[in-house]
DNA sequence: ATGGCCAATATGATTGGA
């Protein structure tokens, strides 16, 4: 089975460039985020039309995540909890039945947090906290779980082109990093980091300056597993070559393949 | 991380992104 994340930064504007890749790689299930649209106007038919079942939790011009599944959702559950006044769509979560029992699956968008001294840095720390607390809770379960997202953090220096810039950034201050480790530390696996220690290995390229072209990129995006999930994971890999295609998204998808069969 | 961008909004400027 084959699971991928993809920050689209506009559904909209990415129905072209969604379709010629999901022909092309044909994943099972795809996270996706910065959709940008309320759930009414979200594409749904087109992915439909191509086989998926479609879950979304949207919202009008910013943020919108979704997930696509070739098999039937038995759960889908919407909003990280733990913050009352959170009203940013953000998190979705779906339970798939395999021949290993649910699969859950998590298509999440960290907030960017920048600037650092502002209160958009302590939402994206309270965030992270409300998400490790999710995810403790989930993993007492010892299924497969997929946590596929935007994490919006670089978690180390090789996860940088120029990681000097990244200093004083939201995505790479020490607090933002000792987050992520929390996170992954109880008992998470970073499939990319699961395979390679390379550097180099990068997600997102800014539009501006060239950054492609340079390729000053940084890796952001991030498939994390439970040790169930990690147990079964097959490969892992980063759609590099979609950043060149016309009207590319500034992300590109990562994907695992895990030996799990469907239902 | 800027020389250089992109997307959404009732838009011709502002906000947010990373």
């Amino acid at each position: 089975m084959r699971i991928a994340t993809w920050n689209v930064n506009s559904i909209k504007q990415r129905i072209d460039a969604a379709r010629t890749w999901l022909a092309a790689t044909k994943p099972d299930i795809v996270c996706l985020q910065e959709t940008k649209c309320p759930d009414e106007a979200f594409p749904r038919l087109e992915f439909e039309g191509l086989g998926y079942n479609v879950a979304v939790h949207g919202q009008k011009a910013f943020n919108g995540v979704a997930i696509l599944s070739k098999f039937k959702f038995d759960e889908v559950t919407s909003g990280l909890p733990g913050d009352e006044t959170d009203d940013h769509a953000r998190f979705i979560e779906a339970v798939i039945s395999t021949a290993h029992g649910a699969l859950r699956v998590v298509s999440l968008y960290l907030p960017n947090g920048n600037p650092p001294q502002t209160d958009k840095y302590g939402f994206k720390i309270g965030w992270m906290k409300r998400l490790s607390a999710y995810a403790r809770g989930r993993l007492a379960l010892e299924e497969p779980l997929i946590l596929a997202g935007d994490y919006n953090v670089i978690p180390t220096t090789d996860d940088a082109k120029n990681p000097q810039v990244w200093v004083g950034d939201a995505l790479f201050l020490p607090r933002t990093r000792d987050e992520f480790r929390t996170l992954i530390n109880l008992g998470l696996t970073d499939a990319i980091r699961a395979t390679s220690d390379d550097a180099g290995l990068y997600t997102f390229w800014d539009y501006q300056a060239g950054a492609w072209q340079k390729n000053n990129g940084i890796r952001i995006d991030h498939v994390l597993l439970s040790p169930q999930a990690a147990d079964r994971l097959a490969s892992v890999g980063i759609d590099k070559h979609v950043r060149s295609w016309e009207k590319p998204s500034d992300h590109v998808p990562v994907w695992v393949e895990l030996d799990i069969a469907a239902k």
